[in-house]
DNA sequence: CGGGTTCGTTAGAACTTGTAACTCTCTCTC
DNA sequence: GAGAGAGAGTTACAAGTTCTAACGAACCCG
């Protein structure tokens, strides 16, 4: 935030037409889903005629990859957030179901069914990463005792995906459970599969996150 | 299979290229998704123009219900194949896991991000009941001895979805857990987001599934 | 062997993404 | 300030998509 900021008007006025783009875009995303998002209508939306977006984005791709950077950036901050203020790992499984919650369709744009072909770019690789950080530290907050498991062991041999953070293996794959147990519960709530079975969704993701928490070792 | 058995030549015509269209159909999600499929290509590649197959499937979306169909069913099938061979719950998460890998974008289909305004006929969900009727039947083979969680105690309260079974809540919770956690670990396999991590997912996915069976009791 | 059902066709409407060419307007420089 | 040029938005169009409508031809059945 320096010398970056010298902006012409043009450049102001193309960052907003830009951000009014991703804007309806996310509006038509959260009414019909990722795949039925047109350019098109969009732009009628905004009052103008369909390949004038091209100025802005080369492609519903390129959109639709800004859309998935913003949520990957989203749920980053979010973590980033619930960090500063001190959370734990509980603070963070809370304020990722309330992120989830608050809009299923952009949780599915990040771990949804990937796209065919798609590749992510290192980007957002790297904010992906930038997540997993927050939940090694938080998780590196809980004791790491219990026997190792074979797993354990595995982890130790395979710890690049962890960035050089220097937690024991019981800590990376209790990180791992958090994000995989987590994950299970709040994809089958969002995508529908526990409506009309009774069960409260909310108490299950607690009683997963009490069970995360109670089981320092597994076997 | 008895008096319904009887079909006119044109009958059996009409299921052989229903099923053919099928079979393109798998072809085409297979390499681009089931976003990606297109009723003109399928035509095309039979040999026949685009509008012929609306004389088979009323709508694209009639045809993709039916691929859903077909891969529910396909699950409960394993999964009953698995149990009539004796399979306990460890036989049938391996059975699962061999089922997704072998079409990842079938496993999607079923358990994938779900589409915005749709909503699965009654037969699709009285598969999905069979689906859980198995996973039932496995986990009730196992000890649910240990102490009643909260959760447990709800789902007590909540245990229409089981259709009747007997199991105990503690079965119950495990089934859901089985669930629940094998597809977290499974999804994002798929998905690809543990791609570069290094570690081995089967293992991942054995380690989890061994906390399953090993912890009878969660606090 | 006629008659009706069914299949497949072409034509076309209403969409989509994306390119090309043109106009207008704003901005920047001289 | 005036001119030149960069950039925005326009229409026109190509090549797709799903899906309807109307027509011809093949087949089965009485």
């Amino acid at each position: 935030m320096d010398e970056a900021e010298v902006t012409t008007p043009r450049e102001r006025y193309r960052a907003q037409v830009r951000a009014e783009i991703k804007e309806r875009a996310w509006e038509q995303i959260a009414t019909a889903g990722a795949s039925a998002l047109s350019l098109n209508a969009i732009a009628k939306r905004m009052g103008m005629s369909g390949p004038a977006l091209y100025r802005y984005f080369a492609s519903r791709d390129e959109l639709i990859t800004e859309l998935v950077r913003d949520a990957y950036r989203s749920l980053a901050d979010t973590f980033r957030a619930a960090r500063t203020a001190g959370a734990d790992p509980t603070g963070l499984a809370h304020a990722l179901r309330g992120w989830a919650l608050a809009d299923p369709h952009r949780y599915f744009l990040v771990y949804g069914t990937p796209v065919p072909g798609y590749h992510a770019p290192d980007d957002i690789t790297a904010i992906a990463s930038e997540i997993m950080e927050g939940l090694l530290d938080a998780c590196a907050e809980l004791s790491a005792d219990g026997p190792a498991t074979p797993f354990d062991a595995h982890l130790a041999d395979h710890r690049d995906w962890a960035g050089g953070h220097p937690a024991p293996p019981a800590t990376l794959h209790r990180a791992l459970t958090f994000w995989t147990r987590l994950h299970g519960v709040l994809s089958l709530e969002l995508a529908g599969h526990f409506t009309g079975m009774g069960f409260d969704p909310a108490r299950f993701y607690d009683a997963e996150l009490a069970d995360l928490l109670s089981a320092p070792t597994k076997s």
